[in-house]
DNA sequence: TATTTATTTAGCAATTTTGTCAAACAAAGA
DNA sequence: TCTTTGTTTGACAAAATTGCTAAATAAATA
């Protein structure tokens, strides 16, 4: 047998990921990340090469994951659009609850000299996205239950709203005195919340 | 004359911070400060005995200023609500497209081992300034400006609408494509659609 | 000008970190 | 059992980084 677990790649990545997602310490080294998983460090470069690359390989499971939700958003169709974007809301934010540094790790890596991680959405795509989330939108603006703006804006003011709360985590935490818990049930609320903010009469 | 400017300390702090706050690299090394401020590397240990000095400096400097916006919009009188939560978010997203990265770079500083960075507030100040805002926003409340919610989820709402897409900045322009003037302008544009969205009729 | 103080520099030592490698070990198959 | 393949380990070299110091330089002052 093995002094290691056979699924070793699996479990150096998932360290990594907690690591970094869950607990912010974005400087880790791989010593750090190496001990926390159990292993020798050594592995890290026998299954990712070297330390960028393991790097790399988090960054593209998690881009993915938080790409995945947004196309599902902009694709999906037999809901009406304050039930897909509810979904979208709820999910969003559960995610940020188990994984509050995600999207700063994300933009962090993305920052690193000479990063091409993210590889941006092909531009038909893109296009026929926004105007899918346009059309929709209009509808709402036309109903009066949304204020006039454009597809970008009102997607920057989903994420906000469900994302950056997350992020602020700690320093809500030690700035307003909040207790865990009771941040778990503020971000409860916020589901609901959110979408009383995102349209007018919800 | 001195071979480096007389401000010096100065100096080194400023680029510090646009390092860190403006361009995001928060892995940067004392070599690279130094190189880009123009000085030798000593002379951030003559300034600031350490790195990690150097970086509490840095953070001290950015949390007062976050922190005292807050408390002129908590403490400040002789303006209705919405005027002061107007005159705040138009600080708060100008400050942010200054400085995008600085509260990511608070929250990976706070979440350094050891880190007592960040001093909590007091626990009346705390109580005094919350109730001041919650008077308010009950007022908002009750006219039906505002949908019903604790003073802290507005609060939270307040700044995920204006820092939050500071931060989100690269994953937007690399993922959507938008260029650095436009994205500008989406900013710009921001300041009155943030206040719609917070206060219905604005 | 001469002396003292403050600032700057280059270089060195200590530590940390990454990355490599050969040897040890385990599992599977011949 | 012997061999082959894949996995793990510890040791080591190379690079990067921090922190320190003594000497050089500039500025301030007597």
């Amino acid at each position: 047998m093995p002094v290691v677990d056979a699924r070793t790649e699996e479990l150096i990545k998932e360290t990594a990921m907690r690591i970094f997602f869950v607990e912010g310490r974005l400087h880790a080294t791989t010593q750090v990340i190496a001990k926390e998983a159990g292993v020798n460090r050594g592995l890290i470069y026998y299954y990712f090469q070297s330390r960028d690359q393991l790097f790399e390989a988090v960054f593209k499971e998690a881009s993915m994951v938080t790409r995945g939700r947004l196309r599902d958003l902009l694709l999906s169709n037999g809901k009406s659009f304050q039930e897909k974007i509810g979904e979208f809301v709820e999910l969003t934010i559960d995610h940020g609850m188990k994984y509050p540094y995600l999207e700063m790790f994300l933009v962090t890596e993305m920052n690193r000299d000479g990063s091409t991680l993210l590889i941006p959405l092909e531009d038909d795509t893109r296009k026929e996205l926004l105007r899918n989330l346009g059309k929709a939108l209009n509808d709402e603006i036309a109903k009066g239950t949304v204020p006039k703006m454009s597809p970008e804006q009102f997607l920057i003011n989903v994420l906000s709203l469900c994302t950056y709360p997350t992020l602020y985590k700690p320093i809500l935490q030690q700035m307003a005195n909040i207790d865990t818990p009771r941040y778990l049930k503020m971000m409860e609320e916020r589901k609901t919340l959110v979408m009383k903010v995102l349209f007018r009469g919800y």
